[in-house]
DNA sequence: AAAGAATGAGACATTGATGTCTCATCTGAC
DNA sequence: GTCAGATGAGACATCAATGTCTCATTCTTT
């Protein structure tokens, strides 16, 4: 059993080394490692022992960035119901993973990588069919193309991100503002009474 | 006049190189002076004679952007008219600077020196202070702080920089999609006929 | 309590980018 | 044509981060 034990906490301490990687690099990308170490609360020689370098800490956690975002959809079913709806759901769905997106956004060298470039390439297209379905059912602007809105909508998940990270939106707000701004756009509609 | 012509070329040179560099440092934050060299159409060693190292050169990127977002504001006169109107012009005066704008906002590190930050700091705040007058006017919409709007505006601004960058967008629709989609969002309007 | 595994601290070599230098070449002014 | 200034190419030193190692300590399991 002590096998099993093992390989469980290898699992968690992965994990949780991850997302304390995320903490960091989202905000400085070029961080040391000993910064991420520290951030994770164990030592460099650990975290050595986890990840065989840098290159692989940054591809992990792009992977895992990108698990989490595929996830996000999948748990949005943005493929069904109304365009609108699923839209809203996926916002729901991807806020609490934002700085991970901030990371994803932020990181380009990640996708010299093939296989994370296609992990993205499979979520990116999705978000843009999702686009697409919403502009041939009449709810999306036909005047932006699919592929800005989808563009767009990401850019602004990585700015929740940032911002929240910082401190300058409080996460409770962060998912009505990134919905409301990104579908209802910054203008005030006028009055329908 | 020697000494004249001398001065002259060298101030070209130093906005010519930077404009260079900001063309690759908005992708990859991380490239080494070789490439900036490179793609300045110079060496590394003439590189270093007008900068003293890669944090100068960074620094002066920053302010160059800076200085040409501050001049945006001034030429677009955000402080007068219609709020409205104010960003639309806004929108219009700095998209041709987008990538500049996407290079202020990946390069965090850059917020460290004082000067920089406090030039950043005059230039958000009288962005902050034209959403909170457009709120006045019922221009726009009060149930989303001015603070996350002008973040989000910039977040936009930012990554309409990297999609023409990268060929995802068309330079003759930028200004366009990207006040279109922040003033009118992603919902297409009831017909108001 | 004892054995084994995991960790942290630190020393050390390696590597790659940066910063500095020299020298040959080129350009422009006269 | 000559000369001063500017440039490019490359060698070289420096330095910081990474990757590797050892060893003492701590924690876990039995």
């Amino acid at each position: 059993m002590s096998h099993l034990t093992y390989t469980r906490n290898m699992a968690t301490d992965r994990d949780s080394v991850l997302e304390a990687a995320v903490g960091v690099l989202s905000r400085r990308p070029t961080a040391h490692l000993d910064e991420i170490a520290r951030a994770a609360g164990i030592s460099r020689a650990t975290l050595h022992r986890i990840f065989p370098g840098r290159d692989a800490l940054i591809r992990e956690v792009g992977a895992l960035g990108l698990r989490k975002f595929a996830t996000a959809l999948d748990s949005a079913a943005i493929e069904t119901g109304d365009a609108q709806s699923a839209l809203r759901r996926l916002v729901d769905a991807i806020v609490p993973d934002a700085a991970l997106c901030a990371f994803l956004a932020g990181e380009n060298q990640l996708y010299d990588d093939p296989e994370i470039n296609e992990l993205w390439e499979i979520q990116d297209s999705r978000v843009r069919v999702l686009f697409l379905r919403g502009q041939q059912e009449g709810v999306f602007r036909i005047e932006l193309s699919a592929g800005w809105l989808s563009e767009a909508f990401f850019d602004l998940v990585a700015g929740v991100g940032w911002a929240v990270q910082d401190g300058r939106l409080a996460p409770r707000d962060s998912a009505y503002s990134l919905a409301e701004l990104f579908l209802g756009g910054a203008l005030r509609r006028p009055d329908p009474s």
